[in-house]
DNA sequence: ATCCTCCCCTAC
DNA sequence: TAAGGTAGGGGAGGAT
């Protein structure tokens, strides 16, 4: 049954950004930012000055470095931070230089400007105090004389100055490039006196070993690129020479329109093949080069155009050209996935949703729980949960990358204006009104996020950028850079390890910038203190934040209590105050008597929305009410309610752990649209290779899949983003696949996505949007060894699987997944939605029913299936296989068919553990597996009556039995 | 009563 | 132009 339902989803209405009341928090940034700095700095300053330490100290070093630079961070540069960078990063040469151009030039202003950018330096509309040189082709005798007549005259000089520092790839003396006009001026204060300026937080910084590894790649293919791109940046046309030299200009840092191709053709050369390997690191364009590098094995100059073919409401699969497609089919046209093959894959390798939505897939197949041997800690020793979260991290990543813009209004995103990406806030307000300008004077580009010198004015994550303007005329917005993120995330996730381990804790990636950490502390001795565990708490909080400041130089906030609500709460405490500090919660009831419903994890604005009808707004209210559970639950739903009743009272008990994924899946709501020569079809095919490559990524295999398809909704004006879906009703269809069997394989999962695409049945001119959602998974078997069943049967290897005649390789466990969170000051939602006046179920507050296997479900199929000796204790096998696949990897909850047998007989144990949490004592002599093969089959062959035995039709069973090993078969 | 599907909401 | 994804928790309502 087909169920549809009125969404808003339209992003002018449902996700564009209005101005929260939570904005005026950031006003008040500049005040408080000194405080949460000092009394870092003062919290240092203790420990350091007691400085015979314990091996606690050690996992902290160069603790006076960070700290000097942290607050520096926050505030702009510094000269000596500048002058560091100068050493580091010798491509910033124009670090320091803020020019203003006077006149018409040669290179002309622009073109300069980004000259500038790319380089380190800046440009400024109008003469400010931070002008330090002024270029001009000439001078006027009037201006000329006011030049000279200043007190600190500003040098004038001619732009090929600019010209030649970038051919000689350093800053040369400008004294050769003084116009004449104003010859007598002094040469060599003006950088200087721009320093002097400038520093005004006078830190101290030691050397540091460690240099910023950023841009490593040539840019050569680059250049090739752009002259085919239509729609280009004419301004690097330029005869700057600029483009031979290796800087920041390369495929690392994410650049508009240009991006893909650049890496299409980069492929093309460097056939780099190391694509789907189980490279945990693998960088996020990697799935761009993983497509493109296979479909460009050979022909590189063969650019076949494909053709375009009729098609009716379905079309039939068109070929991608066998390289990638130096033009369109329709070139100039709309670039969609309709028309342009490569689409999906730039897509995929582009968006920042779909960056931050997979990172954890990334993290691959081992990312699971440490196990930690409980014994290791005291029986005393106090647990805390630490939630670390970077400040501003796109934009901390962003200003690694474009330091000279620290200290302005700063954010991140795709932009329109090529590289570097600067818009042109930064030159000025004035020139958002030129004609120039006005072109593209509304972008509906959307901000990833930005720091909080912007915030200052209001600007949201997520807000467009047109809105963003709107509220910040001189806005920077800088590029995406997915390596310098993955790699920023890694290097603190590392140290986080180590802090884990050493304090018998563990460590949950929540996402790209934050984690939780678990650890058990006692009283310690640092120094010559003795620290209760509250303080070392907060010892150990202070040396993460400096670790890491010096690992990635980004500033993070950590939140310290026991347990996540309470943690997160901490740091967004910090993040009030400006960030880069340490919280720890003593008193929660202070803390949480003041909070807003809509501050606590879970809360968003439709969950508020409904609250504040029922004048609910702080947690206080909710407190206060004579029957608090009973009314939220009414108000909210039971589930929600009681959680949130929790909460209010500061009780969250989820723990700290790295939680069995229960889905993966690829969607792609942009730029669908059907109206050149690739259909439905190419697009599901495209969709079911990605999830493919992620589910070999993470190691897993499926047996239920669901397809989403968006439909636009009728009478749906134009959308309010070029190319993106628009006001649109959501579907989806779900299916167990046939056979009830797991796969991974492209070629399935696309035959069965569309089988439930007809379902859905929506013509292919109203689809906006399709995705594709794999769940009920299993482990994919350790190796790769398949023929050896035996092989399995023996190994100790847990959690797995084994397809039989699944074609697809295996490897080892699986992976992460994630929990919930807190919005705190997000842009929020906008309301339009007249909300839900669906009946609100009068539900009677019920305790939440774990719908999992409990131990004794288990034991009581067991005995049910009539297996000899085995003991169940610590079995967590399950038999839910019917048909080819045999696994036992993971419990499924919802078995079909088999499972309902299982279910049945619940009732009695109420042991609220979890199966799934049940540790698992294989054997390696293979009997365990060897019985849940008997129990598999077994089972297989009592459901056989109704079920097939194959995948998609073969109806195999026997013969596809005799091809199991000799053992098994006189099993069954 | 509980399961199952198709959503909605939330967070990053 | 711009790249509006991904995953988990949970609720409504029909099926069993
Ligand atoms: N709507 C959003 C929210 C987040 N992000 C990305 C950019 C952020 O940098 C990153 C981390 O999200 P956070 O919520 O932690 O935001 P920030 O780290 O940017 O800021 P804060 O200092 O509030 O943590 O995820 C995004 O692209 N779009
Ligand atoms: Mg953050
Ligand atoms: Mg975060």
């Amino acid at each position: 049954m087909e169920v549809m339902r009125q969404t808003e989803t339209d992003l002018n209405i449902g996700k564009e950004n209005i101005q929260s009341p939570m904005m005026h928090d950031h006003l008040q940034i500049t005040d408080t930012q000194d405080e949460s700095v000092n009394h870092a700095h003062i919290s240092t300053g203790e420990q350091e000055s007691q400085s015979f330490l314990q091996s606690e100290e050690s996992l902290s070093s160069s603790q006076s470095q960070s700290q000097s630079q942290s607050q520096s961070q926050l505030q702009g540069n510094t000269e000596v931070e500048i002058r560091q960078l100068k050493r580091t990063r010798k491509d910033l040469f124009f670090l320091g230089i803020t020019v203003q151009v006077n006149g018409y030039t040669d290179p002309c202003s622009d073109t300069i400007m980004r000259t500038l950018h790319k380089h380190g330096g800046n440009l400024e509309k109008y003469e400010t105090a931070n002008v330090t040189h002024i270029i001009a082709e000439a001078l006027s005798t009037a201006k000329a004389k006011i030049y000279k007549r200043q007190k600190k005259p500003i040098p004038v000089v001619r732009p090929s100055w600019i010209v030649d520092c970038v051919e000689a790839q350093r800053l040369l003396p400008h004294a050769d490039y003084l116009l004449d006009e104003v010859k007598e001026q002094n040469t060599s204060a003006s950088v200087k006196s721009f320093f002097q300026k400038k520093n005004d937080a006078g830190s101290e910084l030691g050397e540091r070993s460690e240099s910023i590894h950023l841009y490593e790649k040539e840019e050569e293919e680059k250049e090739n690129v752009r002259e085919k791109i239509p729609n280009q940046d004419q301004n690097m046309n330029m005869n700057m020479n600029d483009t031979n030299h290796s800087d920041e200009q390369n495929s690392r840092i994410q650049e508009p329109a240009t991006m893909l191709h650049n890496q299409l053709i980069h492929n093309d050369i460097c056939n780099d093949d190391d694509a789907v390997q189980s490279d945990a690191s693998s960088h996020f364009l990697q799935s761009h080069n993983t497509v493109t590098s296979a479909s460009t094995s050979g022909a590189t100059d063969s650019p076949s155009i494909p053709d375009p073919k009729p098609k009716d409401s379905i079309q039939v699969h068109t070929e991608k050209p066998s390289s990638p497609s130096k033009k369109l089919s329709f070139p100039g046209g709309p670039r969609n996935v309709g028309t342009d093959p490569y689409f999906l894959e730039s897509y995929f390798a582009t968006s920042r949703l779909s960056f931050i939505g997979s990172f954890k897939q990334r993290l691959g197949k081992n990312n699971v729980n440490e196990p930690r041997a409980a014994a290791a800690r005291s029986a005393d020793a106090e647990r805390f949960v630490f939630h670390i979260d970077m400040d501003c991290f796109f934009a901390a990543i962003a200003l690694r990358n474009f330091p000279q813009f620290r200290g302005k209004p700063v954010a991140v995103g795709h932009s329109w204006c090529g590289y570097p990406a600067i818009v042109k806030g930064n030159i000025g307000t004035s020139s958002f009104s030129d004609a120039d300008s006005g072109r593209k004077s509304k972008s509906n580009a959307e901000l990833s996020t930005c720091n909080y010198e912007a915030r200052k004015y209001g600007v949201k994550k997520g807000m467009w950028l047109a809105r963003a303007r709107e509220l910040c005329p001189e806005l920077v917005v800088l590029p995406y850079d997915y390596d310098g993120y993955e790699d920023a995330a890694k290097k603190t996730a590392g140290i986080l390890e180590t802090y884990a381990a050493k304090y018998s804790g563990t460590v949950e990636q929540r996402s790209c910038d934050e984690s939780y950490i678990e650890l058990y502390l006692v009283r310690t001795g640092i120094g010559n203190r003795i620290l209760e565990p509250n303080d070392f708490a907060h010892h150990l909080g202070e040396n993460i934040r400096k670790e890491i400041f010096s690992a990635i130089q980004c500033t993070v906030s950590i939140g310290i209590a026991d347990n996540k609500l309470l943690s997160k709460l901490g740091t967004n405490k910090v993040k009030d105050g400006g960030g880069n500090g340490v919280h720890l919660i003593v008193n929660k009831a202070a803390l949480l008597d003041d909070l807003e419903l809509k501050d606590l994890e879970g809360i968003g604005y439709r969950l508020n929305q409904k609250l504040l009808s029922h004048h609910l707004r702080y947690v206080r209210d909710v407190l206060n009410m004579e029957n608090p559970k009973q009314e939220i639950c009414g108000i909210i739903g039971s589930g929600n309610g009681s959680k949130i009743y929790n909460y209010c009272c500061g009780i969250d008990t989820r723990p700290v752990e790295i939680a069995e994924r229960k889905t993966i899946g690829a969607e792609c709501n942009y730029g669908v649209r059907f109206d050149g020569p690739y259909g439905v079809d190419y697009m599901m095919e495209g969709l079911a290779k990605e999830v493919q490559k992620r589910m070999t990524t993470v190691g897993v295999l499926a047996r239920h899949i669901t397809i989403k398809v968006k439909e636009r909704r009728q009478g749906a004006g134009p959308p309010g983003k070029f190319n993106g879906h628009g006001k649109c009703n959501d579907h989806s269809k779900s299916a167990y696949l046939p056979g009830n069997c797991v796969i991974r394989d492209a070629e399935a999962i696309f035959r069965e996505g569309m089988k439930l695409f007809k379902e859905i049945a929506i013509h292919k001119d109203q689809v906006r949007g399709m995705g594709i959602v794999m769940s009920k998974l299993e482990n994919e078997v350790a190796n790769e060894d398949r023929s050896g069943l035996s092989t399995w049967l023996r190994s100790g290897n847990r959690a797995s699987t084994l397809t039989i005649t699944d074609n697809t390789p295996s490897a080892e466990k699986e992976t992460a997944r994630d929990q919930e969170d807190t919005n705190r000051e997000e842009s929020s939602k906008r309301d339009v939605y007249n909300l839900s006046s669906r009946r609100d179920n009068s539900s009677v507050n019920q305790i939440e029913v774990i719908a999992e296997h409990t131990r004794s479900d288990y034991e009581e199929d067991i005995i049910v299936l009539d297996l000899p000796e085995r003991r169940v204790e610590e079995s967590q096998h399950e038999c839910s296989q019917a048909g080819k696949h045999l696994g036992h990897g993971r419990i499924g909850k919802n078995m079909p068919s088999i499972r309902s047998n299982l279910q049945k007989k619940k009732k009695n144990s109420n042991s609220s553990k979890l199966f799934r949490q049940k540790t698992t004592v294989v054997k390696s002599d293979g009997r365990y597996r060897q019985y849940d093969v008997k129990c598999m089959l077994k089972l297989a062959s009592i459901k056989s009556g109704e079920d097939k035995l194959s995948y998609e039709g073969g109806q195999v069973s026997l013969t596809q039995l005799d091809s199991l090993p000799l053992d098994i078969q006189l099993q069954v």
